[in-house]
DNA sequence: TTGATTACGTGATGTAGATCACATTCGTTA
DNA sequence: TAACGAATGTGATCTACATCACGTAATCAA
């Protein structure tokens, strides 16, 4: 599908908007494509933009000063990612986000949003349910990260996440769920049949 | 401050409404106190409210199968509490909310935020940048849990809730934390003068 | 094809924090 | 004021995971 109608039909699943207040809506974004490996924010940087994504699978991360790498997500087709703390407060970019693969996504600047959520009711009522979910699956992945060893963890990332499986590097896995590549290795090693 | 004014103060600072929008607003709260120990929320039963804390102090958390008790926010003062989780998608309470102290509270039910986000383009657009601000702030626990030991997020805890500091006992403290009491107290004894 | 880089597996060892056990202090209520 | 339960401190032990070290397999670019 293009990605026009990608979002057409993913923000019609939450508002009804008619073919011109779409149109306008759509109007806003802008199609940008990358190749595996680059890098759409990096730290330290201005934030103006988030992303809707086409295809491809981006992640959001943060680099501590060792050097250590924590993701916070992975964004495949019809997620959003930015750097939303900086997008919002207007601070620089403390993480990052990249391309897992080649990708095409849909930019909105921060500015177009709010203009367009203040000029149409039910584009604000859409971003408020889009933030709703959010809120409510980082909580949820926050309470599993107190309460789940990460063996369990890793089985719930299988679920909320099948494509990975065979998609991404098992370190990458290994920085989601917060644990070293070793012991991710081991823990997966140890339940294959033999 | 009474209730309505505290609120009233709450959402002006990000969006203005006429006195009339205003108390129309209000009309949908309702004024609740509650006793230190009582509980507002309870797992497993149906959530249709979310509440505005006017004044004492409440607690949301997550009891496992073990009986290991996991405390996602404390919320004082103008802060919003509610299993959001349940509330949004109309499933059971898996999260309890109850009262660390005497409280007073402004309830609003999940229809009654629907409608007058619908009826009040602005109230949406509140509601909206309330939850951007949760997300954000969700996130940002999350990445600490992943990155920094327990003595550094007890250091962030007495930062984002000074006011938690004589006044919770330690074991809530060590809940919110995600560690046992045991580590909290020989944590917090080692760094303090002999 | 080859050399280099990246991904992955696995042993040895160190460590933060969990768990268990028990003592002490504090607060609440009878 | 006594007494009971809740909150806290602290030692001993256990364990999941990190870290370091090294080897092999897969991928990619020239």
């Amino acid at each position: 599908m293009d990605a026009k109608n990608l979002l057409k039909e993913h923000v019609s699943k939450i508002v009804t908007l008619t073919d011109e207040q779409f149109e306008y809506f759509f109007s806003h974004f802008k199609t940008e494509t990358y190749k595996k490996g680059q890098t759409i924010i990096s730290e330290g940087q201005q934030v103006d933009k988030e992303y809707f994504v086409v295809s491809g699978c981006l992640k959001s991360f943060y680099v501590n000063d060792e050097v250590k790498m924590y993701i916070l997500q992975f964004a495949m087709s019809t997620w959003w990612a930015s750097d939303y703390a900086a997008l919002y407060n207007k601070t620089k970019a403390t993480i990052n986000v990249d391309c897992i693969s080649d990708v095409e996504i849909l930019s909105l600047s921060n500015n177009d949003r709010e203009k367009i959520c203040k000029e149409i009711h039910e584009v604000e009522h859409f971003f408020r349910w889009r933030t709703n979910r959010g809120f409510v699956a980082s909580q949820k992945r926050l309470l599993s990260f107190m309460n789940n060893d990460t063996k369990t963890r890793y089985e719930e990332l299988l679920v909320l996440y099948p494509a990975l499986y065979n998609t991404v590097p098992k370190h990458l896995i290994a920085a989601y769920l917060g644990v070293s590549r070793e012991t991710l290795s081991r823990l997966y090693n140890a339940s294959k049949p033999h």
